[in-house]
DNA sequence: ACCCAAATACTCCTTGACGAGTAATCGTGA
DNA sequence: TCACGATTACTCGTCAAGGAGTATTTGGGT
C-alpha cells in the first residue's frame, strides 16, 4: 500500500504530471509548471522541489535518465516517470477529486474564535473582508474574461472558477453575517455585548458546560482525530 | 513590528483566547479547545501545543504564574496572558477576520491537473465526489439543528455555518462540471479527448505556447511570489 | 481487593517545508 | 566591448509540525 504520508504534497504529483508530458530536469518543471500559473494552486519553491523529486525517485515513481553537463554550470539530472509513476499519478489525482478532504482554513480558525473580539471591532473586521473580498472577485472575473478572449480552453483554468466559486460563497456568507449582527439577529449575540460591556467579564463561556453536538466522543490517545 | 512569521500558526491564537478567559496550563488548554470542538477548525496536537506556549513565552506574550506538582506526575505549568499578549491576540484576530489569504486546496490542485487524467476517469472520480459532498452535507446540516436544539446560540458555530456555505458551493461547482462534461459543452474537451484516443498523443499543450493572462510577471527571484 | 482501561501531563525525534544563498552564464544596452 | 542585471540550476541550514512514546494516577467493574 502506498502510504499516506507519501501522498502529502500535492507538488509531487504535479511534478508527476510533468513528467507524463516528457522527461525534464527539476528546473524546468518549476518553469514548465509556473508557465502554466500551477503555483497558483500547488505549493512551489526550489527547496522543496529538489526534496520531492528525491523523494520519488527512492520511491522508484521516476527514475533519472541522465545528467548533463553544460560548460561549468551545475549539471542537470533529467528524469522520466515509470510505469510504477504512471499508476500512482492516476490514482493519487482520482483520490484528490473522488474524496474531499478536511482542510484547515484560516477564516474558519478566526470566526471559531471570534467572540474573543470585542462586538463592535468584529464588524468593522468584517466590513473590510468584505471589501476586500468584492475586489477580489472582480479582479478574478476579469482575468477569466482575459483567458476566455486569449481563446484559452475552460478546461485548463477550471481551478480559478473553482476559486472563484468559494470566493462568493464566502462573501454571500461575510454579508449576511455582517447583517445579521447589525440587525441584532445572531442569537448569542446579547451574551456577546455583555462580556464586553463595562461592569461585564461575567459568565464566560456558560454555553460550553453543555455537550457539544459538533465533538465527536472518539479518539481517545489522538489528539486530532 | 510583530514578524509576520510569529502569526502563522492559529493554535497560539486560539492559545491567546484561552488564556484571555483565565490562567491555564498547556494541557488544560488542549481539553478546553477539544470541548468546545474548536480542534475542527485548528489543527491541534501535543507536539505543537508546547512549542507554540513556549514560542508565546520567548516573545512575552504570555508568562509561567507557578508550576504545580500533584504527586509524582509531571509538573503543570500554568501561563497567564500579558498586556502585549491581550493586544497582539486583538489584532491578530482583527488581521485574520478583515484580510482574505491564500489558502492552496488539495481540490484546487486536483483541478489544476485534471487533465493529466483521461475524461471518463475524471468524470468518474467527479461523480464520487458529489456523492461524498451531498452525504456530508446532510451531516453538518443535522449537526447543526442539533446544536440548535441543544440551545446553543449561533455565534458559537459560526465556522461550521461557513464550512456549510463553501461545501454548498463546491457541490455547486462540482455538478455543474459534471454537467458540461457529459454535454460536451466544456470547452478544451475535444483537445482533452483526442491526447487519450488510441492513436493521440499528439498536441500536448498547444495552449500553454500562448501568454496565459492568470500569470502575473513580477517576482524573478522567488517562485512563490 | 484487585485489575485494566482511560486519563493526565508532557517529551522527544523524525520529516519535511521554506527561504536565502551560490556560482556560473547569457543577454543587452551604452 | 564590457559591465551589470537577469536567468539558469541547484544547495544548505533552520525551524516547526506532527506522531509516537512515557510514566503516573484515577475510575469502574467483578
Amino acid at each position: 500500500m502506498t502510504p499516506r504520508s507519501a501522498r502529502s504534497n500535492p507538488l509531487a504529483l504535479a511534478v508527476l504530471t510533468c513528467l507524463l508530458e516528457r522527461p525534464m530536469h527539476p528546473y524546468e518543471m518549476a518553469q514548465t509548471l509556473r508557465a502554466r500559473a500551477k503555483h497558483e494552486s500547488i505549493r512551489l519553491n526550489y527547496g522543496s522541489l529538489y526534496g520531492v523529486v528525491e523523494a520519488l525517485e527512492k520511491r522508484q515513481l521516476i527514475r533519472a535518465r541522465e545528467t548533463v553537463r553544460a560548460g561549468r554550470r551545475p549539471e542537470r539530472t533529467i528524469y522520466e516517470i515509470t510505469d510504477a509513476g504512471l499508476r500512482e499519478m492516476a490514482d493519487w489525482l482520482s483520490e484528490l477529486v473522488a474524496a474531499p478532504t478536511k482542510e484547515y482554513l484560516q477564516f474558519e480558525a478566526a470566526l471559531s474564535l471570534l467572540p474573543a473580539l470585542p462586538p463592535d471591532e468584529a464588524l468593522a473586521a468584517l466590513k473590510q473582508r468584505r471589501e476586500s473580498l468584492e475586489i477580489e472577485i472582480a479582479l478574478l472575473d476579469g482575468a477569466v474574461a482575459a483567458a476566455r478572449a486569449h481563446g484559452m480552453p475552460r478546461l485548463f483554468a477550471l481551478e480559478s472558477e473553482y476559486v472563484q466559486a468559494l470566493r462568493r460563497a464566502e462573501l454571500e456568507y461575510v454579508e449576511r453575517l455582517e447583517k445579521d449582527i447589525e440587525s441584532g439577529e445572531l442569537s448569542g449575540l446579547d451574551q456577546w455585548r455583555s462580556w464586553y460591556a463595562p461592569g461585564g467579564e461575567r459568565d464566560l463561556d456558560a454555553h460550553a458546560s453543555d455537550e457539544i453536538p459538533g465533538a465527536d466522543p472518539s479518539n481517545p490517545s489522538s489528539i486530532t482525530s
